[in-house]
DNA sequence: GACGAAAATTGCGTGCGCGCAAGTTTGCGT
DNA sequence: ACGCAAACTTGCGCGCACGCAATTTTCGTC
């Protein structure tokens, strides 16, 4: 259900990458006023009306081409390391992980983004996309690390009809999905702030003086891991 | 400058407040589907270009006929805790006051909004608006914690250049904006597991059978708890 | 290999969001 | 009281987002 197969999967996967490239590509040539969707659609070639089916606004076309689908790839780096780390290591070694070196290729575009306030909306919002898929990893963890303790009701899962009071089952759900918004929210302010101050651009031509993305990722994350901890025990 | 003046101001959030009733009174009349922005700007006697000065879309004029300001005024419930109590009753406190009875009379809206799709996304993430000025009150609140101890360097404010690792100034007002994130998206996910599953309907014609709003706010704020001890010591 | 269902693409039409450049109102200083 | 500057409103125009229904493409099955 997960992998559609293949050759329709892998299809759409190229026109999406095709659209976001185009798009990136020209509001680099032309800035990004100057193209129409028609255009980028027509670069992609595929109709205009295909390329909204793919992305809801201009701007998150041009932005998905650095943004590609990092977000989603922090649940998959979170739930890839071993249960024994810390909660809390795990979610900000990941993201570290995916957010160090955020497109050093990509320095043009990171400039052109960070300058036109739409853009740079659709840049700072970018993280929210990874709340699900985090929450979902996150509940794995907590279950996990409860599965020494109970190995009775195993597969008890969705459709069940409770009506108020939810099972431990579900608090360790809402919990994750608490964590997990927290946790998105924070990356949010990290990649603001880092964003954010234009400053004084410095003698050399670097493109963010803010201070270096990591630094930022782990400061906004720290004041979190309390809550982490607190959650596996 | 916080306030200007009067008039001006007064008049203003008349015009916003009609638009927002207009709106709100015409989508429960015809239907959601069936409500141009024209009719809206004709029936609060504004022109149609005015009112997309004061809302961005046409659901967030909806939806803010529900909301009204009250995610502002949770910043403002928080400063008014005094200093003694603890940060995160101050946070949890506020915003359940704020919440409790979310429009009782606006029943017949709620159940629309949390109907139709679109609606229901602009609902949610209202609280988002709270963000900034809830940062402030954190910020506010952990800078008088820290008053006892220190009172030498009192008035170090905005301004300087500091172009590297921020003063301890700048410290605690990044985790005051990351935890007010957090609460943000806290809220934002509690509102929208209250609105999230229109489930059976239950017998009686109540309108959201998923448990009482501030229950769940309480449940959604409970794993940032140690995050927000933390962030006071 | 061919068929039928599911999925994706496309054209069309409608309403909306917003930049821009007037015109109009408000409020402040003197 | 008067006038000027700043704030707000309005008309206009341009793209854009998206629902809908028809068309084409893909994929499991026989």
């Amino acid at each position: 259900m997960a992998r559609r197969t293949g050759l329709r999967e892998q299809k759409k996967q190229a026109t999406r990458k095709a659209l976001r490239e185009a798009a990136l590509r020209l509001a680099l040539e032309r800035g990004p006023d100057n193209v129409r969707v028609d255009d980028i659609a027509e670069a992609a070639g595929v109709s205009p009306r295909t390329y909204n089916n793919y992305f809801a606004s201009r701007e998150q076309a041009i932005v998905a081409a650095v943004t590609a689908e990092r977000e989603s790839r922090v649940a998959e780096a979170v739930a890839a390391r071993p249960p024994s780390v810390r909660l809390a290591d795990a979610v900000i070694d990941a993201i570290v992980e995916q957010y160090t070196d955020p497109g050093e290729e990509h320095a043009a575009a990171l400039l052109m983004i960070t300058t036109r306030p739409a853009l740079r909306e659709a840049f700072v919002d970018a993280p929210a996309s990874m709340e699900l898929p985090l929450a979902a990893a996150i509940a794995a963890r907590l279950a996990a690390r409860r599965e020494g303790g109970e190995a009775a009701d195993a597969a008890r899962d969705s459709g069940a009809d409770r009506d108020d009071a939810g099972s431990d089952d579900d608090d360790r759900e809402h919990t994750a999905r608490v964590l997990a918004a927290a946790v998105a929210a924070a990356v949010r302010v990290a990649i603001d702030r880092w964003v954010g101050r234009p400053g004084a651009a410095s003698a050399s031509g670097l493109v963010v003086p803010s201070g270096s993305l990591p630094g930022l990722l782990r400061a906004s994350l720290a004041p979190l891991v309390p809550a982490l901890d607190a959650a596996e025990r």
